[in-house]
DNA sequence: GTTCTTGCAAAACTTTTGCAGCAGT
DNA sequence: ACTGCTGCAAAAGTTTTGCAAGAAC
């Protein structure tokens, strides 16, 4: 059984549990989502199924089911610095590495330690329950183009295809 | 000379330095965003000007000028968990605790250790340019309200005043 | 058969941009 | 005087919502 068919089991399983139907879009997302391990948008995985299978589903389709994904627990909404949502199935805890210059963002599954000492609620008084870690850096191929100072929205807008 | 004044000189050397006029609407943005502690949006720091001292003052007078700040290095656009742009003067390296039911925004001075591997540019061929570490919780005031299973957009919404 | 979901279109929300008039240099 | 900035209004980009038709249970 490869590892894809494992998380659409457990997807089914967790559409169940929480009293959701179970619809080909919603498993056809969760399969393109969980192959991908670049953090798409919506809007990309929405462009890339119906391009390859569903050339009738919608991006409100797309909205929709990210967010029944994330209430029980298969995906995760991480805020990019371009501001715009980014998701991932997070089963395996992993940081992020962003690309400033083209918005490129990849998984960081070690070489970075997080440890938040136990005083830490105590001061603050908030219950901690997550952690986000976002490295922002300069991937491979934009290593040799103009920087960009100001992340947010304006430096990583994909461009629009004329099409 | 106070804190404040010493970050307002800061500024207009900075905004002399790359050739940017000083303006009274550059210093009021500027000092009202470095005297918050709550990481204000755009917005926020808008009505509160306008309310208080502007009522001429426009939202994208705000918007441009936080981007002439962060342009010179005198502010930073932190990527909050829930869609939106939160503004602060980052010349004091921290991280930040975002509650996930009101959205508040907290600094963390320390209590949180992030370590970097050497090795980490070289496995991802990335160049490392900035950490950006949001723990998420729940804050005092929220400890006793019901959860939100979703933080992009739709749970922290601010509530429209019926003006 | 009932309830939930889809797809469409429209709305909502945040952020950016064009431009005429004004302020800073 | 010249250049850059402001405020307004409109546009752009992303995400959400209302609703009628269709699919899942």
């Amino acid at each position: 059984m490869t590892n894809e068919e494992m998380l659409v089991e457990r997807l089914i399983q967790a559409l169940r549990a929480h009293g959701h139907s179970i619809t080909s879009q919603r498993v056809m997302i969760f399969r393109a989502l969980a192959r991908r391990r670049d953090h798409p948008t919506a809007e990309a995985l929405y462009e890339q199924l119906q391009r390859e299978q569903a050339p009738d589903l919608s991006l409100a389709t797309v909205y929709k089911n990210l967010h029944v994904f994330e209430e029980i627990g298969l995906a995760r909404a991480v805020a990019s610095p371009d501001g715009r949502a980014r998701f991932d199935v997070p089963l395996v805890p992993h940081h992020h590495l962003f690309c400033t210059r083209c918005g490129a963002m990849v998984d960081i599954d070690d070489g970075v330690r997080v440890e938040i000492e136990p005083h830490l609620e105590e001061e603050t008084g908030f219950r901690v329950t997550g952690v986000e870690l976002v490295l922002e850096g300069v991937c491979p191929p934009c290593q040799g183009k103009p920087a960009k100072t100001r992340l947010w929205r304006q430096a990583t807008r994909s461009v629009r295809s004329s099409s």
